[in-house]
DNA sequence: TACACTTAGTTACATAAAGTAACATAATGA
DNA sequence: TCATTATGTTACTTTATGTAACTAAGTGTA
């Protein structure tokens, strides 16, 4: 298994978006900047898996992770610009499933 | 981990999506019907995963299985409306691809 | 006829990713 | 002092994925 004749930057694209978690991440940043916390509770991502999914989309360009020293310390994500240019993105997945799923696929 | 705000239609649409290879098999039905081995060999999946992508893609309408009586038997799997219904999302990937993944992207 | 090959999978086993819960650390507030 | 909040991390369990071998039915070849 390993030939593939699909341009690699849409598969580095697809996997990035196919990991568990990050097509969320990234919808939940398009509100706003936010805390670690906020983003937790707003999709219901464990802690461990967002701190991963936060790294890997900071070491991406996708988000910045910034430090505001306001004792105590808050710690902000936002998406950068590479970040925003996803909206179409999640966008048309929302279209999507506003028409075609049903509250009852499984 | 519970709390969701989000729009369970729009959760659906995301979790299918963010099943390792679910959109790819879904962009390559888009280049028309084919083949088990076909898709197997066009994107790299392995047998297993693909029988089990094709079942739940089948059970959500996405897909359609043909068994074509052509001695031997011919297996042809295509997108239904609903599937082709998903060729803007494959879409909105891809230019965005091609414009913000870089070659080097880890 | 016997043997190898192809298609469309399935099974058994190994590895990787995700979930859960408890813990760490620093700061604040009561 | 003690509890609480924020931002994680660690250890352990469960689930998902990968790999390779195998099946069954039909076909082609010697």
């Amino acid at each position: 298994m390993k030939q593939s004749t699909i341009c690699p930057k849409f598969e580095k694209a697809i996997s990035l978006l196919s990991q568990r978690w990050t097509a969320l991440v990234i919808y939940q940043l398009l509100t706003g900047p936010q805390r670690f916390n906020e983003i937790q509770s707003a999709i219901g991502i464990s802690g461990k898996v967002l701190s991963e999914r936060l790294k890997t989309l900071e070491q991406k360009g996708i988000v910045k992770r910034e430090v505001i020293p306001d004792t105590p310390v808050i710690i902000e994500y936002s998406l950068t610009e590479k970040g925003h240019s996803m909206e179409p993105i999640l966008k048309s997945i929302e279209n999507w499933s506003q028409e075609w799923v049903e509250r009852d696929d499984e």
